[in-house]
DNA sequence: CGACTTCTGCAGCGATCGCTGCAGAAATCG
DNA sequence: CGATTTCTGCAGCGATCGCTGCAGAAGTCG
């Protein structure tokens, strides 16, 4: 319900927001929560703190920002993994997408999902446990995935969902950790690939 | 070579060192390198600043020493699971003692060599990849034992040790970064019996 | 234009960071 | 014992942390 059809009042901001979070989201990814200070976020962003402040409240609020930013980007691919017609279609875009965008030449190696925050101080809590939530959200949404997999005959009838997008996503979180090492893309797509050939037998 | 068989002269500490490393290895397991801060490592391990940095050094130096205390402690599993007369009896072990060791009830939940420092400020980049190099060098080890499988005929001649490898420490950090999620062990640790179902068809 | 609103740059807040100088206490030597 | 050596507690170092008050610039309104 947007009443003003011209922009509210007042100076506009000299900056563009949207790349401004794009390019936090782009630290926070390769240092972390705690590991991006406001001074390497701001000069990434290319604003100054004050600016920062204005658009995005706190640092704890642009990572959620970026947080949201990453997902609908760079870690879509589990959103269109699970419209894959059949649950070993789903498993594999999944397995695929996180190899691709865990080692993305002239991007941060790893998941800002599991390198954004897993341990951290008292002040990094907050944003510890909200990746803790994200991780498991994914993989919730997996489980509900094969459910219907196993509801429409793609999957057997005594396959344990939970059990099996567990291990989807213990392997993705795993490449993930991989790629933070330096691992390559194709040594971990390959292993991938080799991780589903067993796959009606789980 | 020990020449002096009395102590060292002059006053000697008034601490256990090993106690005290014990616990700084706890905080850093908990909360990271850089989220473990001085004042919570030496209120922890029961001394001051001054007594940790005569008898460790500085705080780089701590956690290298509190990594070495993680490798022979909670992670010996590792070593242990090598020393195991199968393929699959070591794979079985190593995800079992993965599991275990990162959902002990009243220790800190994940794994040191994963959450220490995933990603990290300048000033934890050492500590970084101090990290990965340990990673790699388990699933190098890995590799080596499950080689030394293929010459003894334990594992098909065509099996790719150095995939197989991969895929089991990949699983191993993957439930890593559940346990710290909040994920209970017996949930991983059937995830793990069913990844090893299929085994010799990786 | 003048009135109004918001953004921007500067400077700096209090708190915490890892780390250390100093003086005295405490232990081991001859 | 005195001499020597090391450890300990206190206080505080400079740097950085996330964050903000203020004044003026810069834009949008009637």
């Amino acid at each position: 319900m947007k009443t003003k059809q011209s922009g509210p009042i007042g100076r506009p901001r000299g900056f563009d927001a949207d790349d401004a979070l794009e390019r936090a989201m782009l630290v926070f990814w390769e240092h972390g929560y705690e590991g991006a200070s406001l001074a390497r976020l701001t000069e990434a962003m290319g604003i100054s703190a004050k600016s920062m402040y204005a658009a995005f409240g706190n640092k704890e609020e642009l990572f959620h920002k970026a947080l949201e930013r990453y997902t609908e980007g760079p870690s879509a691919y589990l959103a269109r993994a699970l419209e894959e017609p059949t649950a070993l279609g789903v498993a594999t875009a999944i397995l695929a997408g996180a190899v691709r965008t865990t080692t993305r030449p002239a991007h941060p190696h790893g998941c800002l999902g599991v390198q954004g925050a897993l341990a951290a101080s008292d002040s990094g809590r907050g944003v510890r446990d909200l990746l803790a939530a994200w991780r498991n959200n994914g993989c919730s949404r997996l489980r509900e995935r094969f459910q219907r997999a196993v509801d429409d005959g793609d999957l057997p009838p005594d396959t344990d969902p939970g059990l099996l997008a567990r291990y989807i996503t213990t392997l993705a979180f795993g490449i993930a950790v991989q790629a933070a090492s330096g691992v390559g893309r194709d040594e971990l797509q390959e292993m991938a690939d080799a991780a589903l050939r067993t796959w009606p037998l789980l």
